[in-house]
DNA sequence: CCAGAGAAATGGTATGACCACTTGACCACA
DNA sequence: TGTGGTCAAGTGGTCATACCATTTCTCTGG
C-alpha cells in the first residue's frame, strides 16, 4: 500500500498559501502595499484573524513588511528572505519547476557536499563513523532497491551533515532536503546512479574514518557531480513541460480560496 | 550623531521572542508538548490571538509543529528550521555570542563565497561589471573611513551574488549578512584588515570581468581567508566574556514580558 | 507657504463564543 | 480477547465585535 497524508489546510495556511505565490510569482511586486488587513477579510471572506496570522508568517518569511497604523508593504524576497524560501520558488503554482531554481540548488548542493564530507573528516567522532559504517553496510544489502537507496542515501548526508558539527550547513542543508523530497518520486530515475554508486559512499566513508579532509571532499565532489547533469536535464525539460500535465501537480494541495464576489 | 531606532515590541513578537529563547537555548527539548494556546494567555497575561500569531511564526520557523486538536508540539530546530534561524542562534539571550555558531557562519562564508566570484565570473554581465567598477573605485577613494569601507564591501559582494544568478547563494547569504548586521560594530576590527584590502577586491572585479572563474574563485578565496581568523578569535574572546558586560546588549531589545503571578 | 490640529485609515489587543479535531475511557459485540 | 462504536474532555481553528495605538492625510489658521 502506497497510501499519502491527507492534506487538511486551515483557512489561515490558505491565506499564507495565496498572498506568498502572488508575491514569489511576481505579480505583486516589492514596493508594493497589500490592502488592509480589514479590506483582505472581504476579499477572501475569512476573519480578520486568520489574516493576521497569515500575515505573521510572510513577515517571518521575509516576505512583507508590517508597520503599526502605516499598512503592510512586498519586500523584495530576493534580498530578505532565507533559504526556507527554496522549494516555495521551486515549485510553482501549476505543478511545474523553474529550472533557475533547480541549477541554483544543484550548484549549492556541488558546493557544500564537498566542504561537509572535508569538515565530518576533521571532526570525525566514533559515534558517526560507526553509524557511517552501518548506513553503508545497508545500502549494499538494499542495492537494486532503488528507494531504499535513495532514504539511506538522505541518511548518508544526513550522517555527514551531524559529524561536520557546522549549524549553518545544517540549516541550509535542512532547505535543500526538504524541497528534494517533495520531487523525490520525480528525481528518483535522475538520480539512480548516483545513490546507487556504492564505491563513492564508501570512499567518502573511508576518507573521513582516516581522517583525510581532502580525500572526503574530492571523493563527495566526484559523487555528486554523478547526478547533477541528469538533474539538471530532467528539470530543464520538466519546465517546458505544458502545466496541464505537470507531474508535481499531486504535490500541491494548496486548497481553493477563490474570490468570488 | 547615532541613534539607533527604538524598538517597538508587539505582544505577539514578545511571545514569539520568548518561546523562540526557550527552545534555542534547550530549556524546551524537542519533542515536548507546548502548553495549550489558553494556559499561555494565562501565564503571559495576554490575549489568545497573540499567542497564535505567535505560535504560527514558530511554526514558519521550524520550530514547533501545531496539530488541530492534539497541542503544539516542539521540534528538533537543528533538522527543521532553515538558516534565518542563525542570527537568534548566534546571538545569545543576555547578549553574548556562541562561538561555534560563529564559527559555522565563517565556514559557510569561506565555503561560499568563492563559488561565488567563480559564478559571477562566468555569468558576468556588463551592468554588475559597471556597478563592481563602481563600487571598487569609490572604495579607493574612501580608504581609511572603515565604515564606509564596510558599507561599501557588503555592497561588492552584494554584486557578486547578483552576478551569480543563484538564488539559493542569495537567500543563504540574506542570512549571513543580517547576522553580520547586528555585530558591525562589534566585528568592525576584526574586519579592518580584509574590507581594507583594495587589492584583494580589485583583483576578484578584474577576473571577473575577464571571465576568469578559477581565477576569480582564488582571489576571493584569498580575501575571505584574511578575516576569518580575526573574527573567530573576536568570537572567542566575546563567548567567554561574562554578560554582564556584554558589548552587544544594545541589540537585544526584547521586551519584557515575565511571569509574575 | 507652512506648522499644527484634527480626521481618517490602518495595524494591535482584547473578549467571548462556537466549531473541528484528537485523545482516551468505556462499552457492546463478535 | 479484540474489534469497533460512542461519548466526554481537552485542544486547536474560526468567527464577530469592540476598542486602543500609530500613521497618514487633510484642512485650517497664521
Amino acid at each position: 500500500m502506497a497510501l499519502t497524508k491527507i492534506a487538511r489546510n486551515s483557512v489561515s495556511d490558505a491565506v499564507y498559501e495565496q498572498l506568498s505565490r502572488e508575491i514569489l510569482e511576481g505579480r505583486i511586486q516589492p514596493g508594493d502595499t497589500l490592502p488592509a488587513e480589514r479590506a483582505l477579510c472581504d476579499m477572501l471572506g475569512v476573519n480578520r484573524g486568520a489574516i493576521r496570522e497569515a500575515l505573521k508568517r510572510l513577515g517571518q518569511a521575509g516576505l512583507v513588511e508590517i508597520r503599526h497604523g502605516g499598512g503592510s508593504t512586498v519586500l523584495d524576497f530576493r534580498s530578505s528572505a532565507g533559504t526556507d524560501l527554496l522549494s516555495g520558488l521551486l515549485l510553482r503554482a501549476d505543478g511545474g519547476v523553474d529550472y533557475e531554481v533547480g541549477r541554483s540548488i544543484m550548484e549549492m548542493r556541488a558546493a557544500l557536499g564537498p566542504d561537509v564530507a572535508r569538515l565530518c573528516a576533521l571532526r570525525r567522532s566514533d559515534d558517526v563513523i560507526h553509524r557511517l559504517e552501518d548506513c553503508v553496510h545497508a545500502m549494499e544489502r538494499d542495492a537494486g532497491d532503488i528507494h531504499t537507496l535513495q532514504a539511506l542515501d538522505i541518511e548518508f548526508w544526513q550522517l555527514l551533515i551531524e559529524g561536520a558539527q557546522n549549524i549553518a550547513y545544517r540549516l541550509a542543508y535542512n532547505s535543500l532536503r526538504s524541497t528534494y523530497e517533495h520531487l523525490r518520486e520525480l528525481l528518483a530515475r535522475a538520480l539512480t546512479k548516483e545513490v546507487s554508486d556504492l564505491t563513492g559512499h564508501r570512499k567518502i566513508m573511508q576518507a573521513i574514518r582516516e581522517g583525510d579532509g581532502a580525500r572526503a571532499e574530492a571523493s563527495a565532489r566526484r559523487l555528486l557531480s554523478t547526478g547533477t547533469e541528469a538533474v539538471l536535464a530532467l528539470l530543464q525539460w520538466l519546465e517546458a513541460l505544458p502545466s496541464a500535465t505537470a507531474p508535481a501537480a499531486s504535490l500541491s494541495n494548496d486548497s481553493d480560496l477563490e474570490v468570488t464576489d
